[in-house]
DNA sequence: GAATGCCCTCCTGTATACAAGCTGAAGTAT
DNA sequence: ATACTTCAGCTTGTATACAGGAGGGCATTC
């Protein structure tokens, strides 16, 4: 049983970026490899090649003989990652206009800003979230630039831990869907220019707003 | 000797880049791990965290059984690069320019493009290409966004083999350093808004000389 | 001659062994 | 009391052992 289904490594980045997200592995934390290995129930090496992975996407920092770090996010990584995100998510928005789709390849789109309209109108915070998340993601894969779609998940992770906590005391975003669909209307208008525009304002005020949210409430390190 | 002052597993990482940088492990060649371990010298460990590195830097994929594949470059992908960097650095000299710094601050890039001029001269191409990149990777780094600085550098490197073989039939970039000393202009103006704009196009229109060479000359994989 | 199936090789994924040097603590000297 | 030194333990980095299974080649059959 040297190889099963799905290799250990894989197991353990997938374990380990579940217990990061969820704060099972709090931010700041630090654990040491046997440590992790012994919770994930593996040897060192697996666990090893995960730390390694996760390592390059940012989300903990390896420190030679003190354990593994659990990177926490300051309000300045998160003005960082939502600058990053606001280039990159805007070109995919520019980039999906010019790619003239038509509306059944839009459906996607529509569907996840109704499904934000519905989770909105309960209430339903965590509902409003994925399907937020659906749509950025959905853009991206539109725009067609897998580069910009295997950065922008990346920083997507990065942030994660905070959107969550930032989700409870954030406005309602109630205008939010405005601008998405703003966004979708212009690339069914094949109008790559203000596909880009707006959905650049967008980013840039959430970016705002979010970032301005961890500084007021002194969330140093999330 | 088990630790010794860098570890083997850097060496890896180290060796391997440059290797894959000077076409010595060629772009589509597949590789055993034990075939480098040997190369390199050490055991299948550190060769396979290097490789896990690399993988995670889009330079090698790792295809069970076959070995790693030292990724080709299409013209499809440097489209797709330079998309990103054009993003990015235009992002990074807008920051820059919203920064105020002073002209000893500034000097550096300013040097870049006298370094460029001067190797454009003698028409020294190794020369100018490795002061461009000096000034691209300077003006990020003003940007002061340590994500961008890190995408863009492991794009460039994803695009650095194409980038060699393309610097000696490209036409001779004589316009280049009007557009780099514009941008140093605009940022000691802290104009971001010019120095967004003029970065932007400057890399847009490089990523449209790059891509069509690769296409005209049947570039397919670099 | 082509197709199918079986077998063997060999590569990879994972576990384990091991040594080296850092860290922190304890002890000593000033 | 503070600073310096030494020592021990522990973590990590690297090597190695090992098994499972995939892929290719060869043989057999139609």
């Amino acid at each position: 049983m040297t190889q099963k289904s799905v290799s250990s490594t894989k197991r353990a980045i997938h374990e380990l970026r579940a217990r990061i997200f969820s704060g099972d592995l709090p931010a700041g934390s630090d654990h040491l490899e046997t440590e992790l290995a012994d919770l994930l129930e593996m040897s060192r090496t697996p666990v090893r090649e995960a730390i390694l992975t996760l390592n390059g996407q940012g989300l903990l920092a390896m420190r030679p003989r003190k354990g593994v770090r659990i990177l926490p996010l300051s309000p300045e990584d998160m003005a960082e990652i939502y600058d990053v995100l606001t280039e990159l998510e805007s070109l995919a928005a520019e980039q999906a206009a010019k790619a003239r789709y038509d509306d059944d390849e839009l459906a996607i789109l529509t569907r996840a800003i109704d499904d934000m309209d519905a989770a909105l109108a309960r209430e339903d915070l965590e509902s409003w979230s994925t399907a937020d998340e659906r749509f950025h993601h959905e853009l991206v894969r539109l725009g067609g630039n897998t580069r910009v779609g295997a950065i922008v998940e990346m920083m997507s992770d990065q942030v994660r831990r905070a959107r969550n906590t930032t989700l409870y005391i954030r406005p309602l975003p109630i205008k939010s869907n405005e601008d998405h669909r703003a966004v979708v209307q212009a690339i069914r208008n094949a109008d790559a220019e203000a596909a880009r525009r707006i959905h650049r304002r967008h980013r840039s005020e959430t970016k705002d707003i979010l970032v301005g949210l961890l500084r007021k409430h002194q969330l140093r390190f999330l």
